[in-house]
DNA sequence: AAAATTTATTAACCTTAGTTAACTTTACTT
DNA sequence: AAGTAAAGTTAACTAAGGTTAATAAATTTT
């Protein structure tokens, strides 16, 4: 057991990526609000500047792209993870993607003032959120390389592999959204893979 | 004309991100080194930590992903910009993609050491490549909405009208690798393209 | 519980893209 | 200039995915 105090998993999370003190980590508690979420809720809007910065306490979160009156998912996000709306939050400009609650949610919320604010008191901060910068960075590069030299059903044999829970939580459409295709042929996918299992089934008799 | 001194575009690109002082132009026209690369070279080999950042003088690049012996165009760099393998090179870990030579290629270079001399130095430097690092950030963004919610076809439209010179320049197979399709399926989408013109054309009669 | 709505599957049909190969054109060598 | 190699086009065939629609299963609403 830690003999810290409980300021909740984002501030240690933060305080992970690089060290904060006691006091740090009160006053980064204190600027951080938790806010409910219904499901289907758009918590950030594409084309508007990114009000907060978010951590994912309970439930999944979307990020999407909406064009044509189609949506594209272009990643989901996990319990316990930030989301960013980049570079909007911290350039101040219109969004390219829209973050929306996929199940109902609890978010910690990190306004853009209160960031600034935080800023000032705690050194380490700019250094945490520089970081968290290059994770999304590091994600939306391994997503492009997936999409542009992988097939359909490799991503998602790898996301079923990566995520199990997902295909119990996340409908179809989402998920065939998330990988680039329609929900009729990830349906057909699942059918084709239902089959090459059975196959190799077969053949371990 | 300019009053100041000549250290070369890539200097004073840099000094329109954020202001240097002459002596400080100077220092960080010194870190520099003009290299010539022959067509087809490596620069920065993929699953090697980068050892430089770029900034491209004359002719173009290629960043690069190889897989499963095939080759995936993420983008390409064209005369006057900078070139990175982020967040290899910040974070000297090994890169997902390559950075090669497209044509003969003049490249100005600052290494990994000399990058951080010049921190110590310029205290702008920082700025300045956190901004180059946002500008990467957006461009991959970019990249992959279009990837994501567009057709080839719409990709192809929208390169050629962005990048005229880019069909005269730059070899069919490498656009296609670029639009994620095979030579074959881009050749296809010309002529369906040309036969459309040509329809238009017998409208506007 | 029944009705209505949403979600997932399947089929039919069509378009686009991958693969292979023949062929043409262009560029490079000697 | 002739020969060779590389680049681009076209055709035939196959595979994958989009679209529409019908149906089945699961959820939600009333």
């Amino acid at each position: 057991m830690s003999n810290k105090k409980d300021y909740g998993n984002h501030v240690e999370r933060m305080g992970m990526i690089a060290p904060l003190t006691s006091k740090e980590s009160k006053i980064l508690a204190e600027l951080h609000t938790l806010k409910t979420y219904k499901k289907d809720t758009i918590i950030d809007k594409q084309g508007t500047v990114s009000k907060a910065v978010y951590y994912l306490n309970e439930g999944i979160l979307a990020m999407e792209y909406k064009k044509k009156s189609k949506i594209f998912i272009r990643d989901f996000i996990f319990k316990n993870s930030p989301a960013l709306v980049y570079p909007s939050f911290y350039l101040q400009e219109p969004s390219r993607y829209s973050i929306r609650a996929v199940t109902d949610c609890n978010v910690w919320e990190l306004t853009k003032k209160n960031f600034e604010i935080g800023k000032k008191k705690i050194p380490n901060l700019q250094i945490i959120a520089f970081k968290i910068t290059n994770l999304f960075h590091k994600n939306i590069e391994k997503r492009f390389e997936s999409l542009i030299t992988q097939t359909a059903e490799e991503r998602y044999v790898d996301l079923v592999k990566n995520h199990p829970k997902i295909i119990n939580s996340i409908s179809l459409k989402m998920i065939a959204s998330y990988l680039g295709i329609t929900d009729v042929a990830l349906s057909r996918i699942r059918s084709r893979l239902a089959k090459k299992g059975s196959a190799n089934y077969q053949h371990n008799l």
